[in-house]
DNA sequence: AACTATTTATAAGA
DNA sequence: TTCTTATAAATAGTT
C-alpha cells in the first residue's frame, strides 16, 4: 500500500533513511499530538497517547490523567473478559500485579 | 483560538450539539487512528493510543502490546522520579500497586 | 529550519 | 444519514 502526501509518495512501510525518519517522525509526531487534543476537545472525549521515538525517547499526552485513563482501560478489558467464566478474569489481573510488583521490587534493589 | 478546516471553522472548544459531536468525532477518530499506525511504521515507534468516546465507548490501537508499553511508560516514569531522592518512587508504586489490587478485589466479588 | 507543491482530512452541504 | 465537495490542514521533497 501507498500512501501520497506533500510532493511525493510514500510506502507504508519504515523509512530506512535514518535523517529522513527522524524528519518525518518530528513532523508526523507533532501532527498526531495536536490532532489527539483537538479530538479531545471538540467531541469532550478521554485521550490518552503514548510515543517512543526509536531512539527511546519518550511522548505523551493525556486529555484526563494517564493514570486514570489506563486504569479505565484495564477496567474495561478486565470486565469484559469476565463475560463467558470470569475465573480467566482474575488470573490475568494476577499476572499483572505480579509484573508490576517485579518492577516495583527492581527499583527498590537500584535505589539500595 | 480557531481552526478552520473543510469548508468551515470550528472553535477549539467542545461542540455543543450532540449530532455534529458525534459526527466530528468518528471521523476525527478514523482519522486519528490512520495517523498512529502510519507514525508507528513509517518511523519505527512504539505508539498506544487510547481514546474513549464521550459515551463511554472504548477505541484502542498499539503497534507493539499496549501492556508493554503501559509498563515501559511506567518504567519511564518510576525511573525519572527517583532522580532527588528516590524514596518517593517506592510510595508512587504502592500506592498503584494498592489501587490494583483494590480494582481486582472489586472483581473478584463480582464474580462470586 | 523554512518553503511550497500536492495530497489528505474534514466541515458543510446534498 | 451516507455520500459529495469545497476548503483548510498536513506533509514530502526542496532550498
Amino acid at each position: 500500500m501507498k500512501i501520497k502526501m506533500g510532493r511525493g509518495k510514500v510506502e507504508l512501510k519504515r523509512i530506512e533513511n535514518p535523517t529522513n525518519r527522524k524528519v518525518t517522525f518530528s513532523k508526523r509526531r507533532d501532527g498526531l499530538f495536536k490532532k489527539a487534543i483537538e479530538l479531545s476537545i471538540l467531541c469532550d472525549a478521554e485521550v490518552a497517547l503514548l510515543v517512543f521515538s526509536s531512539s527511546g525517547k519518550i511522548y505523551q499526552f493525556s486529555s484526563h490523567d494517564m493514570d486514570r485513563t489506563i486504569t479505565r482501560y484495564r477496567n474495561e478489558k478486565g470486565l469484559h473478559k469476565m463475560n463467558s467464566h470470569g475465573a480467566r478474569t482474575i488470573e490475568v489481573w494476577k499476572n499483572e500485579m505480579d509484573e508490576m510488583k517485579k518492577t516495583m521490587d527492581a527499583l527498590e534493589t537500584k535505589q539500595k
